[in-house]
DNA sequence: CCCTGTCAAGTCACG
DNA sequence: CGTGACTTGACAGGG
């Protein structure tokens, strides 16, 4: 299990998802941020190799204003060597790498011209992979979308999008569960009339499931994912205690978290830990999850 | 230097 | 009907 934490790391003191206002833009301050970023991303890797955080989300905003039209700079060209680089260490240590698009891309959006912006913005994330040099296991989840007031018809139309994608986008592509809309279960039929492989984010099942069990759900989100696409992929958090239903904890709970790795024993899946602390709790869940006895005692 | 309103994009629940 | 939440705050102007 390679354990990792979305897109920014707190304790490094850089960020990769520099950005600027879109009043702002000039080609010049946009391949400045993208080599920032690039800088940063490069040091979150290494930090996180140096301690076997072995999965890392990169944020959306890698390249800001990638799929804008005012984006004209020659960001790909200027950077490939470095995509190259870090996507070459990325593989020298088995990384799992994803990305996790933002919540306007809707594939099923009755608006053809929101469909057209996801496809494009959703593009850009598979060009970072690809320039990555990474293969079809660096995936990009998105959720199934809006509901419309018609869930099946909404699933229909993200099923039948998904068949016009770019095959460099759709080998990409997974789905996951949200906290209001879909369901596992509702992943699983999409799953199962495209091949998409489900993206299982355990928390949003337990605030918005149908109440099955982990063990037996894993299993059967896991025959989703060909080969090809690597071990499943399973987003995790906890509540935050006394806050809205919903809310992402601040910090891991090891109790939580303890029932979590019960649950799942034995399987092979990527897990990555979405708490608000970033690199600590992924810290904690890797020691946690290995029984390093020295978190051990002290929990 | 710190504070805070605002920032490309969409949907939906909630008050 | 306005606001917050969503995988994630950061920018930039004004005090």
């Amino acid at each position: 299990m390679r354990i990792g934490y979305p897109c920014i790391n707190r304790a490094i003191g850089c960020t990769a998802n520099h950005t600027f206002r879109l009043a702002s833009y000039s080609d010049g301050r946009l391949l400045r941020t993208v080599g920032d970023n690039l800088d940063c991303l490069e040091r979150v890797l290494s930090w996180n190799v140096d301690r076997g955080i072995l999965s890392f989300r990169i944020g959306s905003g890698l390249v800001p204003f990638a799929s804008h039209p005012v984006c004209t700079a020659p960001w790909q060209e200027e950077f490939s060597d470095r995509f190259a680089a870090i996507g070459a260490f990325a593989r020298k240590h088995a990384l799992r790498i994803s990305m996790h698009p933002d919540q306007f891309n809707l594939l099923n959006a009755k608006d053809p011209a929101i469909v057209e912006r996801t496809v494009t913005e959703l593009m850009y994330h598979a060009e970072v992979l690809d320039l990555l040099g990474l293969g079809p296991d660096a995936k990009i989840q998105v959720h199934v979308g809006g509901v419309y007031g018609d869930r099946e018809s909404a699933m229909a139309r993200f099923v039948e999008t998904h068949g016009t994608l770019d095959p460099r986008l759709r080998r990409r592509l997974a789905i996951e569960n949200d906290d209001g809309r879909y369901t596992a279960r509702d992943c699983l039929a999409v799953s199962g009339a495209c091949g998409v492989p489900v993206v299982l984010d355990v928390f949003h099942h337990a605030v918005h499931g149908d109440g099955r069990l982990i063990g037996p759900l894993l299993d059967e989100v896991a025959s989703t994912w060909k080969p090809a696409d690597g071990p499943p992929m399973v987003d995790y958090a906890s509540q935050a205690p006394g806050r809205r239903r919903g809310t992402h904890a601040e910090s891991l709970d090891d109790e939580d978290f303890a029932r979590f790795l019960a649950a799942s024993a034995g399987r092979d899946l990527d897990l990555m830990l979405e708490i608000k602390d970033k690199e600590a709790s992924a810290l904690r869940a890797l020691a946690l999850a290995t029984g390093d006895p020295r978190v051990l005692k002290v929990s």
